[in-house]
DNA sequence: ACTCTTCGTGAAAACGTTTACGTTGCGCCC
DNA sequence: GGGCGCAACGTAAACGTTTTCACGAAGAGT
């Protein structure tokens, strides 16, 4: 930490100007000089002083994050694919997750300001007045998963929409008809689009009739209870969709419990293929999400707009596909678990 | 972005030293004058720039997280640790994870050199020469579940080998006697200790005789090799012990297609508590480590180190408990999950 | 009344880089 | 042979803070 360029410009006879252009590749020195003052650096193990770099360069090297209360394998999953592309790319990555609160997030995000070079916002609380308000400088940014749709930041999302309606599509040409939809917390952009997935999903299907919408909050608990609630009910599906894999799964138990057989008298379905899917009984018919694509392809996107300056192109909004995933909760053929 | 402490300065009729002071609250001006400091500050939407800050003090506010190529729950868990009780503390994260070999590694630890004030470090990679390698400057460290004993490095634990004695404990209680041990990859520390725990556990119980250990991954896959090569040994095991769930699942599945019953023939147990524990069938007892405490844990160890400076006094290895969760895998009662 | 602290404040140095701008020295062409 | 251009290199300014030091005023002690 002591050693400076001042060190490696002396021990190699030249100024600090010349270190500066070698060591960064400038050109304006002779290879022969260039030489000798990478050995001199590697040989006192000079590494610049990234503060005072950052001070004049005015770039941090450092992209910022702020996730969600984190928890499950989604975010680890999501912080991996971001921070595998900002490793191939030399940048840094900083985390700030588990926000309580809107202000909470606020101070977070005001104090990255200066910290990084561009920003990955995936938020509950990061709606367009909050971003209005905490991020007053034209700060490249990018949104995952938001409903916010501005102009001034770039969003990549997940297509929820049309994993719902794959999955609908796939109940239907299993036979259901009465498909009842499991729908998840209200404020959740995703459980939006899935629900509207389901929805338009059934209205093509000619199956507008049987649209049913029960409340969750993605617990587990939440699906237990909408399974219930679907078996009380005057007309008996035959076919249940929850808008996660824990609500699933839940409901897998309701059924168990009721003594209902699974897939022969109600088929479930899940969203976004969590492990557990796999291993409950029976597996698991859901979506899956390739999250460590979509924290990848934000960063990608976010990298863009930085290099592109402040003359940033307005690009359109990207999506990151899903992958219907067939196992024997919906009577398919289970393709996914070794043991058949 | 643009507005530095000198506009204040001007706007407030002070010079930047006294902005400076008041801002930080370094006493030394009037409350008076502080106020209507903070007051132009605020207007103004001031934030100190953090490279000149830190050039100067030479402290960054944040702290580096070397992890392991990370996923599943476990990592979710150990940042949401560390975040928490980072942000608590007013520093930020800068995480660097997925390093496919030890030179990946040292570039990365390298590159945090002086971005950092500290250093948590849980890899495979991090063995004793890595570590005097790439960390020749004195940074403040503090290891994770690391098998190396340095006193340059403070470390801190899980006690696996005490969960793995309490699990032998509970299965002997159980009646059990041969108990086999599914061990997973040489190299990791955790499994060595759990491994440990096992052997001397069985010695103690004066089972020394009934000591097995077959060899796993980790996988699931080579858990369900293991319980296959468990049933083919001359002696029938009453028990299998994986050091992972994931391990132990794949073994109920091999047991499962050999129409054993468990826990009636056999008990299966795990090492981790992960989310399917719960779900899967029979559900597993095992052994749950409170990762989010790891990582809460450490990072307080690395503040103090930081804060003590260079005369930092030698604290003992701090140890992470862990907790037996009886489940039906093992024939206890099950005490988890809702549905009994 | 005079000195001695104490307190609030400002001027300026320092942190370690990058880079715009000079200053050489050299070869080239006229 | 003298000016000219160009390449290599050095000088110094700049980035935005914190902090040391000095300075002046005001109050306390003798």
């Amino acid at each position: 930490m002591s050693v400076t360029i001042k060190d490696v410009a002396r021990m190699a006879n030249v100024s600090v100007a010349s270190v500066s252009r070698a060591l960064n590749g400038h050109g304006g020195v002779t290879a022969e000089t260039q030489k000798r003052i990478r050995e001199v650096a590697t040989r006192l193990r000079y590494v610049p002083h990234n503060a005072a770099r950052s001070l004049i360069t005015r770039r941090t090297q450092t992209i910022g994050a702020l996730l969600p209360d984190l928890h499950g394998a989604f975010f680890s999953e999501l912080i991996r694919g971001i921070d595998l592309a900002a490793r191939a790319r030399g940048l840094y990555l900083l985390v700030s997750s588990s926000h309580g609160d809107a202000t909470e997030a606020a101070i977070a995000l005001r104090a990255m300001q200066g910290r990084v070079d561009g920003l990955l916002v995936m938020s509950p609380h990061a709606d367009r007045v909050f971003l209005d308000e905490s991020l007053p400088i034209v700060l490249p940014t990018v949104l995952i998963n938001s409903h916010v749709r501005s102009e001034r930041h770039a969003a990549i999302d997940v297509d929820d929409y049309g994993g719902a309606r794959a999955m609908v599509e796939h109940l239907v040409a299993q036979g259901r008809r009465r498909i009842v939809f499991i729908a998840g917390p209200e404020v959740n952009h995703d459980v939006q689009e899935r629900a509207r997935g389901y929805r338009e999903g059934m209205a093509e299907a000619g199956l507008g009739e049987y649209i049913t919408v029960l409340q969750g909050d993605f617990s587990e608990e939440s699906g237990y209870l909408a399974g219930k609630r679907a078996l009380e009910g005057a007309m008996r599906p035959d076919a249940i969709f929850a808008a996660n894999d824990m609500m699933a799964i839940g409901c897998l138990s309701a059924l168990a419990n009721a003594g209902v057989r699974v897939p022969d008298e109600i088929a479930v379905a899940g969203f976004d293929d969590i492990p557990m899917a796999r291993y409950v009984s029976p597996p698991l018919t859901t979506v899956r999400v390739r999250i460590a694509e979509l924290g990848e392809a934000a960063l990608e996107r976010l990298v863009r707009m930085i290099d592109a300056g402040d003359d940033t192109p307005p690009e359109p909004r990207v999506v990151v596909g899903t992958e219907l995933v067939v196992r024997a909760s919906t009577g398919g053929h289970d393709t996914s678990t070794r043991k058949g």
